[in-house]
DNA sequence: GCAAAAGTGTTAGGTGTACACCCATGA
DNA sequence: TCATGGGTGTACACCTAACACTTTTGC
């Protein structure tokens, strides 16, 4: 009888004896044996975990799920999914998002690797952990209830499983490296904003306030960003003007080799 | 017949049909089922690939090999290894390092986790890159001889397999941006060493020249060097000052809030 | 008319950068 | 004594950070 089984070559059990597999891949229709230094190796399952953060009322929100499954079912987690041999890492982190947001097209950045030997008290897992910036406008409240899901202010966050908590550090401290010097803040508002709102957020990042007049002042002279003819009345009497993102003018700049920071 | 087989839970050959196996694990010597939701998931090969840098007569070395295994067989590669599922990410990364270069405790720092289906022509592999810096004064040279493996000036390192060069080139990034606020250059130099000597290292990982004043001047008033009695006579008839990094004071420091950047 | 948020310029102090000459020593 | 790399101080330009009042408009 011939076994073929896709994954690790052996296990040893003592009580059963050990039992060998040949590693063979499956290409169109014709199957071969793999180079043999690959077969002696370790197979590992491999998660995504998604720091999914938005922004409103001036402050920075996480969301968070209730874990569906054992180990730890029940408890605080970051949204996650395994990987699968037809993704790309970026591909399973896209499914989850869409998963739980209903959102296509999202900005991510890998946050780190994480991989200690029982990080995951269930099972050897080692987790990609990526962050994902959402704007609040696309989000699709239904699928909250449906996962079990919340918002959670970012500075309220509690315990979460295993070493979510670590990544969400992490994770703060890349987004504030990051944001200093690129325009990624945009992918948190909708596509107009105003600038008390751009502001705000800034402010929600770096955990600090900022002075009006200097920030107008530097954000406007990048001149990256369009005024447009409308006000956002929602906030005050007088109203506040909107403005967008020009990316092309943006990614022009870089070019040419303009250096931002706020 | 009961067949246990760790990793994945099916392959689908349309030849044969599909064949089933149910995960086990093995601790202790009891054998208990999985979580189910585990189960179900798709295992994967795990490995590491090492940027290891090392500095000398003012210039940034790349440690290369031949790969020694099909496909891509002696051509140039970053140093690499497998997960062990003994292991820790870092314990793979030190097992690598010590093999290929004789020295433990060495400085290292995660780049990134490289995932694309197609990345390794011979099997999918996800690949976490870690690069190191060595002090090469510790460097075993025998090693390289025995692993068919080169010292080769960084900008003249030519094409490597897979995505390596994209690990390297990530690792120049993060380096640099790194350099500038931690003083993680100190790993590249002996225990001992002079402040041309750390000019040099800077401009080049910076690829730029510096004013030796200003260096200097900003080096000094961080006030965590040390200068030692006695001079380095080899390049100069003058001769210069040894320092030391002070870590206990450089950590002293950071708690106190201060901020270092060159 | 008043409350509440939006919008607007100037200045002082500090930081980064450019720059040139003397020193010590071995050959 | 001279060639070579090591070591030192200052002046200016620029950027950052601090600061207060006017405008608009719905109620």
């Amino acid at each position: 009888m011939i076994i073929v089984c896709s994954g690790i070559t052996y296990i040893q059990i003592q009580e059963i004896g050990e039992i060998y597999c040949t590693f063979a891949q499956n290409t169109k229709k014709e199957i071969f044996l793999m180079a043999p230094f690959y077969i002696e190796q370790e197979k590992f399952l491999l998660s995504v975990d998604c720091i999914i953060l938005g922004f409103k009322k001036g402050k920075l929100y996480l969301l968070i799920s209730k874990r569906k499954f054992e180990p730890l079912k029940n408890q605080d987690t970051l949204m996650g999914g395994f990987l699968r041999s037809d993704e790309n890492l970026e591909d399973t982190v896209s499914r989850v998002l869409y998963e739980y947001t209903g959102i296509k097209d999202v900005y991510m950045e890998q946050v780190g690797t994480y991989g200690s030997i029982h990080r995951d008290e269930g099972e050897r897992v080692i987790s990609v952990a990526y962050y994902a910036l959402i704007n609040l406008e696309l989000f699709d409240e239904e699928l909250c209830k449906k996962h079990n899901a919340r918002w959670e202010e970012l500075d309220k966050v509690g315990k979460l499983i295993f070493d979510h908590n670590q990544m969400l550090e992490d994770t703060i401290e890349i987004l504030r490296r990051k944001a200093a010097t690129q325009p990624l803040g945009f992918n948190l508002l909708p596509e107009k904003f105003t600038l008390p709102q751009l502001q705000s957020l800034y402010e929600a990042i770096y955990q600090t306030t900022l002075d009006k007049r200097n920030f107008r002042k530097r954000i406007l002279e990048m001149d990256i960003l369009e005024k447009q003819g409308d006000k956002d009345k929602s906030t005050s009497k007088r109203g506040a003007f909107y403005y967008k993102f020009n990316k092309e003018k943006y990614d022009q700049l870089l070019q040419k080799g303009y250096y931002f920071s706020l």
